[in-house]
DNA sequence: CAGTGGTCTAGACCACAAC
DNA sequence: TTGTGGTCTAGACCACTGG
């Protein structure tokens, strides 16, 4: 389990030039049993690279990297303070259902259930900042994994930043995979959370009404202007992993 | 929205130094509405120095962070591919419970609910590789905020990496404060998911069974030696976010 | 004002993997 | 074998911000 088993001493003694991850294990390592618990100032970048013999790039990029962790704040002037409350910054993938699908070795298959052009509702402008003019393409769809429902997609298109997608009929593929390949994105909000299925969900998904689905919601804008609004329904069962 | 407005024209028009942010906003460009579209090899990062002017550096730390968001695969030798199914990678912080209550405003409490040593039941020993005669803490408690039940936290400490943890009472303080203030960890598993209340998450979140309820498992290991395994049920309505 | 982190550079060597 | 990314260096200037 342990990727960074060398430790400083065995690189210094080795004689080869220290990486940024003996010095990122080794500040880890006085950050968690060391001497450096919460709410200790670090030496400075200049001292760090003297006491490691290395250049201060490589004790920066670390530290970088540490601080991405929610270990410690960095700001300049004040220096580097570990965090009485540590974050744990995790990073989650989230592939392309079809690719997730595929996979594991099941074969995909789409379907789409409804489309069509409505005005935005309430909780949707508010959501994505539109205006009560502005018209949305809204899709619903299933993504199947070896024959059962895997994934209900309910996605919304604001057709006044993708004029474009009113031509799309998404008969024969999702409404994800054409936006991939067509919309840049420059800004994305993601939520996870737990819902009962609805009748929607629970008919397409092959569940009882009320039973627990895990669900992640997207936005996506583009220049300050709202794309997309995607809501995917799992099915019962699927769970999100991630090691770091 | 957009953060980074500055283009690499207006940045080379003014004389200023090319920032890695401004590579990087421009590659991102030429990937999502640009000329790379997925599956196109992108040039190598000498050549892309020279055409943004500067350093290989520069061109490597956007390189870097681009990839690191999944958008492209990065081989020696074989150069930079953009992905033909994006991953989409998105970060997630989760911060300690009290801080995160406290956050909102609102006061936190705490409550232990059991504690015992038992030997590992199997489906753990599965999970965090034990042996059968490996024994663990076994905790359950709950957070509360301003009044109402939170999250409920059901842990288990390996008593053979962790045996000072048999002296804790955790009466007055989560295990998971005494946990940060004393353990490290080098990996991590998290997952996410989705279930119906069982009878002890209902009794003590308010719910009924079978309520849908946000569910996040962390183990922890250090060293290849298990350390702890942490289920943490949300209640109701309870929605993790991320911006990137 | 001055100290600390943030970033860029030019050059170098290395590791990996495609050919 | 050789091209491409991975990383380190030494030095430099800058930006932010605490005192």
């Amino acid at each position: 389990m342990d990727r960074e088993g060398k430790t400083v001493s065995d690189a210094a003694e080795s004689g080869e030039k220290i990486s940024f991850r003996d010095v990122r294990a080794e500040i880890l390592r006085r950050i968690t049993i060391g001497p450096w618990g919460p709410g200790t100032l670090l030496p400075g970048e200049v001292e760090l690279a003297q006491e490691f013999g290395c250049s201060r790039t490589t004790i920066n990029r670390a530290m970088r990297e540490i601080s991405d962790l929610g270990l410690v704040d960095r700001r300049r002037k004040a220096g580097t303070r570990v965090r009485t409350t540590p974050l744990r910054a995790a990073r989650f993938e989230m592939p392309i259902v079809r690719a997730e699908i595929e996979r594991t070795g099941a074969s995909y298959r789409y379907a789409l259930v409804q489309r069509g052009v409505e005005p935005a509702p309430d909780w949707l402008r508010a959501q994505m900042n539109l205006t009560p003019k502005d018209r949305v393409l809204h899709v619903v769809c299933v993504h199947y994994a070896g024959g059962a429902a895997f994934q209900l997609e309910d996605r919304w298109i604001n057709l006044a930043a993708l004029p474009q997608a009113e031509a799309e009929e998404f008969s024969r593929t999702g409404p994800n995979e054409w936006l991939i390949a067509t919309v840049p994105f420059s800004e994305v909000e993601v939520s996870f959370t737990a819902t009962g299925a609805d009748a929607l969900v629970a008919a397409h998904l092959d569940h009882q009404p009320g039973d627990p689905v895990f669900i992640v919601e997207r936005a996506t804008w583009w220049q300050g202007a709202a794309i997309t609004f995607v809501r995917m329904s799992y099915r019962k069962g699927y769970r999100m992993t991630t090691r770091y």
